[in-house]
DNA sequence: TGTACATCAGTGAACGCGCGTTCACTGATGTAC
DNA sequence: TGTACATCAGTGAACGCGCGTTCACTGATGTAC
């Protein structure tokens, strides 16, 4: 029944998840990284690997699991910050910045995999991406901010926010992760496009 | 069993070219292609790699070149499709997304190019982005759809077209090729997009 | 309680294979004189 | 005009190396009795 843990739980799983991670973050392409490869920079010998993965897919799969716990993390913390409507837009965009250069090699991760070898880890992340925009529209709704728009208005106005916030993470990824000032140029460009789609949202006629 | 050695000039160099991206359109990532499987799928000796192409990042980058000229064919066409204004929107989504049909190999490359290992191919394709975006806004100036905006904000609702184009790229890709009715389906989502941002364009204050 | 056994993560050696790359060679084409 | 030569694209053999994967082994831990 249960069936516990024997050693440090997972250790070395982690380890190699990390250390593939780490690869990437180094600016490596996930779909070019080897099991020696991974292993190395682990620190583990090669055969560890198959006490915890089938293969290179399996691991990616298993990122894209993690990936998903960060990604909701993000979104608690996005809603606790949404004090004021006005500034909605600007602290949402805010904390999803400081979430990617918390968390530069998973976001690198991701973006690889929206157009990467694997079509399980694409579906995954298209999935966080549709959860993402649901939730929006359901808070959206609740705030009573787009009474004037129908459910599939409001739902295409939402997929249009994720994306476009989606769409700077390649831009936050090209610069330099300290690089201040271009930064903040992404995160004002990025609250901008927010407010230019609530201007539609606000603007558009249902039906 | 004598072939001729000497071909028409650049024709091995096609090949090659040709059967990297056939590799990426049967779903291989570009970053995990080799020397040896590329020569092999184009039906040439690994040797031959060598006459024209210092290693797979070089081919990469002379890919982007080519990718470029798919681009700008595509603008063209969209450009002389804009018969009036009211169907300008739906006619260069439709313009769009006939052209990633037509090249899917290339958009897949594409695609996979913006988070890529290759600075330089990410740069290329950013910069491609950043001159449809420029002409668009010179479009719409001529067309004197926008009077009320200024430099700055026209150029960010055009940013924000191109980018809301841009990521139904991978939507397209991963939808199957011959499946209309899904590909409608984002044809006619994207469209909504851009209605969505003109809408708020034409309710956008400057200043 | 202690003991025997099953389970499991980690190890090092070994394998065969495909990889990137170098080399010397071949033969077609362009060009100088 | 013909010819000699340079240039260039393509070839096959060969190299050393790192890869993925298998195997038998070790030792720690959980479980049954």
């Amino acid at each position: 029944m249960t069936q516990k843990q024997r050693r440090k739980p997972g250790e070395t799983r982690d380890k190699l998840m990390r250390a593939a991670l780490d690869l990437v973050g180094k600016g490596r392409h996930f779909a070019s990284l080897g099991i020696r490869e991974v292993t190395r920079q682990a620190g583990v010998v090669p055969t560890s690997f198959y006490r915890h993965f089938r293969n290179m897919d399996d691991l990616g799969l298993q990122l894209v699991d993690e990936l998903g716990l960060v990604l909701r993390r993000m979104m608690r913390e996005t809603r606790a910050n949404a004090s004021q409507a006005e500034k909605l837009m600007s602290e949402s965009v805010a904390t999803f910045v400081s979430h990617v250069q918390a968390n530069r090699s998973f976001f690198l991760f991701m973006a690889q995999g929206m157009a990467g070898e694997s079509r399980a880890v694409q579906d995954a992340i298209r999935s966080e991406m549709r959860f993402f925009s649901s939730e929006l529209a359901n808070d959206l709704r609740r705030l009573r901010l787009v009474d004037h728009l129908n459910d599939s208005d409001l739902n295409m106005v939402c997929d249009l926010v994720v994306r476009a916030v989606a769409f700077s993470l390649p831009d936050l990824l090209w610069v330099s992760p300290d690089d201040g000032y271009q930064t903040d140029l992404i995160r004002e460009q990025t609250t901008r496009y927010l407010q230019l789609i609530f201007v539609g949202a606000a603007n558009w006629k249902s039906q």
